[in-house]
DNA sequence: AGCACGCCGACT
DNA sequence: GTCGGCGTGCTC
């Protein structure tokens, strides 16, 4: 029997690699056809991948691919892509592969949209009125879906499947319609200023380029950032490449789509997890034609199969929610510029208050800089003034001081909109119990359970532990002393009925505000001025133009700065910042009012003076000896188990294991800063390394070093953020 | 990720 | 006496 040749074929699955095929006679496949293979005992899809086959593994374990599916082949491009993303964050490929496949039945052969066209020419005499005019609709030859049909012609379906069963109708293929529609380059959109004009002509000229090259876009909130990288799409578009807009949250992305509209006449595509399976594949199929030629979407999109990608944009790119902190563990900025330089796209990262990270690629000359120092429509930046609650402590049990009070009364007085800025669902993050001290805590995770009064529950924030909240304390069954202590948005919005009652107000948390919908309509009565008072949590921090809005107060600014994160003041100042733009973004001067417990530290200092580069510089200065990041490289070990001791006992050996040398230090183990999550128990490990030393060997050494046990899960977590 | 094989508790 | 729990191991 004559051998027939083998390829490598990677499975959307978490295998160590791709495995061996023969290819049948008959067939040929070259690498980025998707074909189906036979895997134990079902079939699977796969990807053909690039490299020789295994020449030493026995014939007898191969098995032959079944077939080549008809879609779009894979290009070279997000081939590479997946490999790099698989071999830097250590992760199998195939996992990686399962994100890129992530609309399998955008696979599989298209439904063609069926329809009806006139099959016998009617004998008037023998139909109802009902049907006579559905008939009526259609021109021999012509095609029409079912659906469309019959609400044409005001009758029920059941009046055109009569029509079909009598003969008089049968079904065809539906001329497919292109399921979106092009922007055009060249709408008319709003005119830009000046300097708005200089800083796009820089952005075009980078995508024109058609090479790969990064540029960070800066500019002070209310700058016109957006209509400014809306130029470099249009170049895309005019080059016949495609763009990938990359937002943190899609869902609450409303006014960003109305721009967008503004600009170039129509939606682009949208991604985002919350997209139906029929419009995720006939999305994901658009992207893989060609058709859809701008997308905007969740950090998910990066991997969606752009056969001609010329530019990718990554809004408000400091922002942690692009950050993936489960399975394939990867921060969408960083992969954005990857994906860029492997497809020969540019790059765009916009920010208002750039990552130390991408500032410090600016500055030594990796990334270009271009910059907008100016809000426009006549609008000037806001006043940040930081209130000091040991001199202005608000009354007993309640969180707004007196001199926030009266701003806020004298906002209503001159007719314009407030708002009250806390980053904290609910009423109150805990609860205690005045006799006892015992405070109610999740059984699942080592947090305090949110009380959320409208819903009369106990919540936990990480795990979606709920319970009623208790009549007597759990622990020493004194009846009516379970307290609640510091302020969520509820209980803000509790004492803002108290204190204005004739206010028209609206919470903005992302319980309130479930979807696009509800946030369309939230910014749409904002607008309309159908509201005075605002009140809400980091959502509202976002990319949001209210022209009425005048006082932004910020309800705890400390928030945050506590616990010992290595980017806490960094992003606190990133968040507050973003919340104070949301002021007077018109011609009345805006004004922001920060609550805080120390005006001294340095975030509230450097947001009233408005010296943010300041604060960089000395953030900046402050981790460079110490090869912090981005001085230097980080990587974290997070060991889990139910079985907290089988947890230590595996923390215990990686750090024995763990790797020494010159630039080398490895911190821990110790208990990771949620030490228990959703019923595990959580051990971290950090491995830091001088920039020049790539932690990825390192770390696959230090692994093959350790054998874990089945009940311990260790991930790896390549460039951490936060706390996880 | 599935889907098997494989050893210990409540039932037709 | 069997059905079934999910622990562990393999799939080219």
């Amino acid at each position: 029997m004559n051998a027939r040749p083998r390829v490598r074929v990677l499975l959307p699955l978490p295998l160590a690699d791709a495995y061996d095929y023969r290819v049948p006679a008959g067939l040929e496949v070259v690498p980025g056809d998707i074909v189906l293979v036979p895997l134990g005992k079902r079939e699977e899809l796969g990807v053909v991948w690039d490299g020789a086959a295994d020449p030493a593994l026995p014939e007898r374990k191969l098995r032959d691919i079944v077939g080549r599916l008809d879609a779009p082949a894979m290009t070279g491009s997000l081939r590479r892509f997946v490999d790099w993303v698989a071999q830097y964050t250590l992760s199998p490929p195939g996992a990686v592969l399962r994100m890129a496949l992530s609309s399998p039945s955008a696979l599989e052969p298209q439904p063609l949209q069926p329809g009806w066209t006139l099959a016998e020419p009617p004998e008037a005499a023998r139909l109802t009125e009902s049907r006579r005019r559905v008939l009526a609709l259609l021109a021999p030859g012509a095609v029409v879906a079912g659906t469309a049909l019959a609400e044409a012609a005001g009758v029920s379906a059941g009046v055109v499947r009569g029509l079909a069963d009598a003969g008089f109708l049968r079904p065809a293929p539906l001329p497919r319609g292109r399921a979106f529609a092009y922007p055009a380059p060249d709408h008319p959109g709003p005119a830009l200023a000046e300097d708005q004009r200089a800083a796009a002509e820089t952005l075009r000229a980078s995508v024109a380029a058609r090479g790969f090259a990064v540029t960070l876009l800066t500019g002070v909130t209310g700058s016109g950032k957006t209509e400014v990288y809306f130029e470099a799409v249009a170049e895309a578009l005019r080059a016949g490449r495609q763009a990938l807009v990359l937002l943190p949250e899609i869902a609450l992305s409303a006014q960003w789509l109305d721009r967008f509209r503004a600009r170039f006449g129509v939606a682009p595509a949208l991604w985002h997890s919350e997209l139906t399976s029929r419009t995720r594949r006939v999305t994901w199929r658009a992207v893989a034609e060609g058709e859809a030629k701008v997308l905007v979407g969740a950090r998910s999109a990066l991997f969606l199969p752009f056969p001609d990608l010329g530019l990718i944009v990554v809004d408000e790119e400091h922002e942690t929610a692009f950050k993936q902190e489960e399975g394939v563990v990867y921060h969408a900025r960083d992969m954005a510029v990857v994906r860029a330089r492997l497809a020969a796209a540019s790059c765009i990262l916009v920010s208002a208050t750039p990552s130390l990270e991408t500032l410090t690629n600016a500055e030594t000359g990796r990334y270009a800089h271009v910059h907008l120092a100016q809000r426009h429509g006549g609008a000037a930046m806001p006043d940040v003034a930081a209130l000091d609650l040991r001199r202005h402590p608000p009354e007993r049990g309640r969180f707004l001081s007196p001199p926030l009070i009266e701003a806020v009364a004298a906002t209503f007085a001159r007719g314009e909109q407030a708002m009250l800025f806390l980053n904290r669902r609910g009423y109150a993050p805990m609860t205690l119990c005045r006799t006892c001290g015992h405070r109610m805590q999740c059984p699942n995770c080592s947090t305090w359970l949110v009380e959320h009064r409208a819903q009369r529950r106990l919540q936990c924030h990480h795990c979606g532990h709920s319970e009623a909240p208790p009549e007597t304390c759990p622990k020493c069954d004194a009846p009516h002393s379970l307290v609640p202590i510091g302020p969520g948005v509820e209980r803000v919005l509790e004492e803002a009925i108290a204190l204005w009652p004739d206010a028209r107000r609206l919470v903005m948390a992302s319980d309130t505000i479930p979807g696009p919908a509800a946030a369309a309509e939230a910014a749409r009565a904002i607008s309309a001025r159908e509201v005075d008072l605002l009140i809400g949590t980091q959502i509202m921090a976002k990319g949001w133009h209210f022209p009425h809005l005048t006082l932004v107060g910020v309800v705890d600014a400390d928030l945050g700065l506590a616990g010992g994160d290595l980017r806490a003041a960094e992003r606190t100042i990133q968040l507050l910042h973003q919340v104070a733009g949301r002021a007077g973004r018109e011609s009345a001067r805006g004004s922001v009012l920060l609550q805080s417990f120390s005006p001294e530290h340095p975030v509230m200092q450097a947001l009233v003076s408005g010296d943010l580069d300041g604060f960089m510089r000395a953030e900046s200065a402050q981790r460079r000896p110490g090869h912090w990041p981005p001085f230097g490289r980080l990587a974290a070990l997070i060991v889990s188990s139910e079985e907290e001791r089988a947890a230590d006992r595996t923390a215990r050996d990686l750090g024995a294991a763990a790797p020494h040398g010159d630039g080398v230090q490895v911190l821990g183990p110790a208990p990771a800063p949620l030490a228990l999550l959703r019923g595990r128990h959580r051990r971290r490990l950090l491995l830091k390394t001088r920039r020049d030393i790539a932690v990825q060997p390192l770390l696959r050494e230090w692994l093959a070093r350790v054998t874990v046990p089945n009940a311990v899960r260790v991930q790896v977590d390549v460039d951490p953020v936060g706390f996880l």
